[in-house]
DNA sequence: ATCCATACCAAGCAAGTGCTTGGTAGGGTA
DNA sequence: TACCCTACCAAGCACTTGCTTGGTATGGAT
């Protein structure tokens, strides 16, 4: 029988496997990276990852699926909060820039390879995840709009458009551990995104 | 002796092939597009393209080189033209989103393939291009702090990134022949960029 | 001592990859 | 007529790809 710490190491081998294929997965490209590369940076043969995965679709389906749960949980957390439009604006921005600074190599997967994998079957749950977004931050403009805190004249999809991919095209350039916290960079856009860059 | 209309015809073909193998490169990536995919779209043998073309590396070197030297034509025009701060900052904007609307192939491939590509020596003209334009917005954007019509408070180098990220992705979502025109989308990022979304 | 699950290796297969080769149809040139 | 150039085809080569197979070492449970 299994006892817990077979399984805990079961799982911590599994995860660090994991771990290795999502950096190279964000650095490489999915179709680009090889199972000889994921076995390389392991330490194993590439016929070893099957013993671990069904095939290299599975551990990007895992890599994915997994992340997304928690950021959506993060996002839901906002949603329900009784806090003002402003205040759960500048909230799911951090969120999101938290997420790059916890887990880049997932952000990058997805926003690399989210329409290539998103053609299979296997991935339509990308698409859903999308919309889920877009709602978000589609409920969090109009709740701002509506409230006054943010102006009337706005064109709230085009908005949502500039905030998604500013966002989360940061993961191209942000790297932990330097000089640029993820709490600063997200200040810092959040003023240029709420006050402008002009002068007065 | 080669007429002037063996050449047009030559260079017409050519420029077909470039054409066609510029929207799968950018539709699936330039790893993920085979040179029998190309032959396939254009009619042909995938063998038959090896008469007009050296390798499919030169095939998306000429793509982004050709395409590069075009706008960065462009932005030398801006530099180089009296017109105040802010409307130069403006008018780089406008022609960024002049080129997603024409080029918006090439802008693609660029942005998903800059990376992987540059790790060949024959693209190390990418990297160059690359600081050639945050030379471009970085002098745009220190002559708007100086000239007092941006804010004096500006983290230049994130305020660079964030334009430059925020124009460039909007090739993913940005398709000419729309409903929203490359112009509108221009401004209303400017304006955005300029006067924030918050309410007064 | 026996058993068994885990984690791996060594070898290789079928399909797909970029690219090469030898050849040909057709239209202009000398 | 003889020649040549452009644009292509048909076939295939060397290599890489994801994945499979049959086997082994190790260590804990019975």
């Amino acid at each position: 029988m299994a006892t817990r710490e077979d399984e805990a190491s079961a799982g911590n081998r599994r995860a660090e496997l994991l771990s290795i294929a999502a950096g190279l997965f964000a650095e490489k490209g999915f179709k680009n990276t090889t199972v000889r590369d994921i076995a390389d940076a392991s330490g194993i043969q590439s016929g070893s990852l099957y013993h671990h995965f069904d095939s290299k679709e599975s551990m990007v389906d895992e890599i994915l699926s997994t992340f997304q749960e928690e950021l959506f949980g993060s996002y839901d957390e906002i949603l329900t909060s009784t806090d003002g439009p402003r205040a759960r604006l500048e909230r799911a921005v951090q969120v999101s820039f938290e997420a790059i600074d916890r887990h880049r190599h997932e952000v990058a997967i997805f926003q690399n390879e989210a329409d290539y994998l998103g053609g299979f079957e296997r991935f339509a749950y990308l698409a859903e995840r999308n919309a889920q977004s877009r709602a978000v931050w589609i409920t969090l403009l109009d709740d701002g709009v509506r409230s006054g805190a943010l102006r009337a004249d706005l064109d709230i999809e085009l908005t949502y458009r500039f905030i998604r991919d500013t966002v989360w095209v940061a993961v191209k350039w942000y790297r932990p551990g330097g000089t640029l916290t993820h709490a600063h960079v997200a200040d810092q856009y959040l003023h240029i995104l709420l006050d402008g860059i002009s002068h007065g």
